[in-house]
This record gives structure tokens, C-alpha cells and sequence, in this order.
DNA sequence: TCTGGGGTCCTCACCCTC
DNA sequence: TCTGGAGGGTGAGGACCC
């Protein structure tokens, strides 16, 4: 615990609906939703205004669409969410060497390391200045919380909530913490809380109250002992820049449950792959292979298996989870699927994708993908938008805003979601002929004649786009077919500064255009 | 129409070795 | 040779976070 508040920590306000915000400026002031929009899909982030109707991170999109049926759903747009959080974070960095960041819109910055802040005054200016600097880079708001301590800090920029700042004192921690929900402080959750308040515990200064060893009694020693240390305001973490990651995995969640075993196996070993080159992706290897299996009835199972070293090799960590698999009933159902790696080494080998990819090409007839459930040609629908940007969501924004289109309707029993499609015909893959393209709600496409807009929703065989962008008034909406060769998916623009360059051929959206 | 995706950390059970 | 405890590795699951 440090004698001055110089650890902040920053929250970007709502921040995917913000940046949409941001660059919609028809959206701007009206509740904005932005998550998963197929019919298992959840929120990731609601604006204030959506707020205001009972809508928050983590609820079921469709519950979201009852409570607040005028909002704009969109799909979350994490290129641009990246390159946002970019200059957020080089803004951070000029205060301090010491940035860690939580996600894309959080960040602990130690100001001591920075030798910007010694004392209450230097640390309340530089927070102030922080915001204003965002807010001229971006166009965006965001909460600072200043203390001594990483929860302090954390805590402090969630009660400046929104567009705030508050500071916390040295010395006064106990007594503001005290009459705090329990549910306040990090790691106490719905589970924990609920425990907690059984025993009477609802507050943190009720937390202090009940001593280290009835904490220890009732949650478990590390939680216990952790639990309170924070009552009491004491938390010496330090902040630290680089983390290595423990382990990779990817899962979908599919819109109607898998029942078909080899459908469920083939998937599994999609899977495999694309966490496989996710993990080469980071450079690492590693040595459990973990299966993760959520029934019908979202009960979840994993079982993993060590292998005697670590690897990156597809074909391994394909024949792990495949007999992983085996151990796992599916029977009734199954509603998602998931593959990770964990025990990370940091070594990749050669491309064994491109030798799998040879291997593949040379015996065609060897590995074919299973008959779809609605018994249409194997593999006609493999999703590559998944393998090439490894998105949330992207297995769960099917919907998009209007009727499903009729590719969707044909491969909601056997895929989820329908990003780009390509076929694999006999193992080789090949355009897809006569695929409907896919316009997800709030993405970006450029029309050669209107130049460039966003998706406000599509089906019937139409889509619809507002052309509007960061800088310009709210634009106008205009409806096309689903294939006008007109329009094409796009980059996204940047929220502030740099021009839009016109008329630069765009570049392959990250959704791919069919 | 309930409940995503990618993580981390902790606990507990079980097995094996010393 | 048998037994019991400590401790590490592994596997499974839960809770939590953003």
C-alpha cells in the first residue's frame, strides 16, 4: 500500500457501443446493443441509453430485444475496437512504462514508474489530462480511479463512473470501503456473494468484521485470506506490463445442438485446428490438450489429457481432443464445443499446416468432411471467417436484424453462423458458386456509388445501409438486394483525425464477401 | 426462445512415488 | 514387507473477470 494514490486505473465508458457510437452518428444518443445476435447470442456491451432500459453485459441478446425492442443490435467490430484501444494505450504509455492492460478498454498504469505523480495534486492533473487526451484521439470517454492499490484504483474509476474521476486518499480506504456491497470488490462474484450473504456478510466492512479465519472457513484458504486483505483496503500488487499466457482455446456455441457423433467429431477437429494456429499464431506450444463439452442442458464437462511433451503439431492435438471425445456422452445433445492448450512452451515449429494441407491435396478421398444434419453435400457450408479472425461472436451473430436469409434457415441445423463460406468439395476447397452473401448488422461496406456505410439490418433477400461515417451528419438509409454488385464489405473508418482515403479499393473484409 | 468467448485461478480427488 | 503420510502431477470442475 503506497502513501500516495499513484496507481490509476482507466475504464473506457461502455466502450464497443461507444466506438459504434462514435463512427454511427444516426446511433448517437439512442440505446445501442452491441453482442452476439443469433438466437443463443448475449451482450457484450450496452450503451447508457440501453441501460436505461434494463439492458447489461452478459444478458441474453433476446432477452435484451423484449426490454428494449428499438435498439440498434449490431455486431461487434473488433478490428476496430483494436486499433481504438491502440491509441488509448500509447496515450497510457506516455504516462508510465508500467501499463498493464486488462482488456482492449482497461488499464492499470503505475504512475510512480512514470515519475509523473507524487502526490494527490500531480496524480488528480495527470488523470485529468489523461481523459482529455482520449477524448481528443478518440472521440471517447473514459472513467479514471486513482488510489494507492490496484483494487482501490479499480474500484475508484467504477464509482467515477461515467466520465469521471475520483481519488482515493491514503487513509481513508476503510472507512469508504465499509459500508460497500461485498459484491464490490474483485473476485466476490454471484456465487461467492450469495455464500456470503447467507452467513450474514453483505458488506466489506461486515467482511473486516467476520476476521481472516471465518473467511477462510467459508470460501477456502487463497479466497479467504485474499478476501480479507481487501476488506481491510490492503492489496500490494503490483502493476506488471507483460503477462504470459497460460493457455489458448477456442469453443462455439452452436444455434441448435449438435446430436449427429460424426458432425459433433468433425467439429471437434475444426476446432483443434483453429486453436492449433491460434497457438502458433502466439508462438507457443503446449503440452494438455483440453476438450470442453456443454450439453443440452448447459451442464459442462471437460477432460484433458498431458502428453509426454509439448506440441504445436495440428494432426497431435487433433488426435487428442478426437479421443478426448470418445470418453464424452453427446447423447441428448449438444449446444457447444471447445478445444484448448494449456502448459504453453514458447517454441513453434515449421508450417505443419501447410505440410497437413499437402498431405490433404495428395490423398483427396482420405478425410471427408460428415453429411450436414439437413442432409445437404458435406461440407458445403465451412465457415473460414472463424479461422481467419478468431472473433467473439462471430459463431453467434447469425441473425441479423431481419428474417433469416435462406442460407441461414438451410444451416441452422448444421453450422453456426454464416460468415464467408467456402465449399470443400472432396477435401479441396473451391469458391462457393451461389452463396448468399451475408451482411451482418453494423458492419462496414463501401458502395460504389454512395461510398461508405454501415449494414442496419438485412433479409428477404435485401439489405439495408445507412451511409453515414465518424465525421458526417447522420446519413441516409438505401436498400438493395443481397448481391448488388455495387456493394462491397469494407474496413472501417477511423473515429477521429486522419481523412477517410476515398476510393482506395478496399481491402478483404474481415468477414470476407463470399 | 436463457445463459458467448477467451481467459485465470483455486479446490478437490486420485494416483504414484518416496 | 507392510503401512502411512507428504508431496507432486494430473484431471475435473467451479467461480470469476472483461
Amino acid at each position: 500500500m503506497r502513501s500516495a494514490p499513484t496507481i490509476l486505473h482507466l475504464d473506457m465508458d461502455a466502450f464497443y457501443a461507444a466506438v459504434e457510437q462514435a463512427s454511427k452518428p444516426s446511433l448517437r444518443g439512442k440505446p445501442v446493443i452491441v453482442g452476439g445476435l443469433g438466437p443463443r447470442g448475449v451482450v457484450a456491451t450496452a450503451s447508457y441509453e440501453a441501460r436505461r432500459f434494463g439492458v447489461h453485459s452478459a444478458m441474453p441478446t433476446a432477452q435484451a430485444r423484449r426490454l428494449c425492442p428499438n435498439g440498434a443490435y449490431l455486431i461487434p467490430r473488433f478490428t476496430l475496437y483494436r486499433a481504438v484501444s491502440d491509441t488509448v494505450m500509447a496515450l497510457l504509455r506516455e504516462l508510465s512504462p508500467l501499463v498493464e492492460p486488462l482488456s482492449l478498454d482497461e488499464a492499470f498504469v503505475d504512475l510512480e514508474a512514470g515519475g509523473v505523480a507524487f502526490d494527490a495534486r500531480t496524480a488528480r492533473a495527470t488523470g485529468e489530462r489523461l481523459r482529455a487526451d482520449i477524448m481528443a484521439a478518440t472521440g471517447l470517454s473514459g472513467s479514471v480511479g486513482l488510489a494507492g492499490s490496484k483494487m482501490l484504483a479499480k474500484i475508484a474509476s467504477e464509482e467515477a463512473k461515467p466520465a469521471g474521476l475520483l481519488l482515493i486518499e491514503p487513509g481513508t480506504e476503510r472507512e469508504l470501503l465499509a459500508p460497500m456491497s461485498v459484491r464490490t470488490l474483485p473476485g466476490v462474484g454471484p456465487a461467492t456473494g450469495e455464500h456470503l450473504r447467507r452467513a450474514g456478510i453483505t458488506t466489506v466492512g461486515d467482511l473486516a468484521e467476520a476476521g481472516e479465519d471465518e473467511l477462510v472457513r467459508m470460501v477456502g484458504r487463497a479466497h479467504g485470506a485474499g478476501l480479507y486483505r481487501m476488506a481491510l483496503g490492503l492489496d500490494d500488487r503490483p502493476v506488471v506490463a507483460e503477462r504470459d499466457a497460460k493457455s489458448v482455446s477456442v469453443e462455439d456455441t452452436f444455434d441448435v445442438d449438435l446430436h449427429d457423433r460424426v458432425r459433433i467429431r468433425y467439429e471437434v477437429q475444426r476446432l483443434a485446428d483453429r486453436c492449433v494456429r491460434r497457438l502458433r499464431g502466439s508462438g507457443h506450444s503446449g503440452r494438455t490438450i483440453v476438450l470442453k463439452v456443454r450439453r443440452y442442458d448447459f451442464s459442462t464437462l471437460t477432460r484433458s489429457e498431458t502428453l509426454r511433451g509439448p506440441t504445436d503439431d495440428p494432426a497431435v492435438v487433433r488426435e487428442a481432443a478426437a479421443r478426448l471425445l470418445e470418453a464424452v456422452d453427446t447423447t441428448g445433445g449438444v449446444r457447444l464445443l471447445g478445444v484448448g492448450v494449456t502448459g504453453l512452451a514458447d517454441y513453434t515449429q515449421e508450417d505443419l499446416f501447410a505440410q497437413a494441407d499437402a498431405l490433404a491435396d495428395a490423398a483427396v478421398a482420405g478425410d471427408d468432411p460428415p453429411a450436414r444434419a439437413d442432409g445437404t453435400a458435406p461440407g458445403q457450408a465451412v465457415r473460414e471467417g472463424a479461422v481467419r479472425d478468431g472473433a467473439v461472436g462471430d459463431g453467434v451473430a447469425t441473425g441479423s436484424g431481419g428474417a433469416p436469409g435462406p442460407d441461414e434457415t438451410a444451416a441452422a441445423g448444421a453450422v453456426a453462423g454464416t460468415g464467408a463460406l467456402a465449399s470443400v468439395v472432396g477435401g479441396a476447397r473451391q469458391p462457393e458458386p451461389a452463396a448468399e452473401r451475408h451482411w451482418p448488422a453494423g458492419s462496414d461496406v463501401r458502395h460504389a456509388v454512395y461510398g461508405p456505410g454501415w449494414v442496419q439490418g438485412s433479409g428477404v433477400g435485401r439489405v439495408t445501409v445507412r451511409f453515414e461515417g465518424p465525421g458526417s451528419p447522420p446519413g441516409r438509409v438505401r436498400t438493395f438486394r443481397l448481391d448488388d454488385p455495387e456493394l462491397e464489405p469494407s474496413e472501417p473508418l477511423p473515429l477521429v483525425g486522419e481523412v477517410a482515403r476515398e476510393e482506395e479499393p478496399p481491402e478483404e473484409g474481415p468477414r470476407g464477401g463470399g
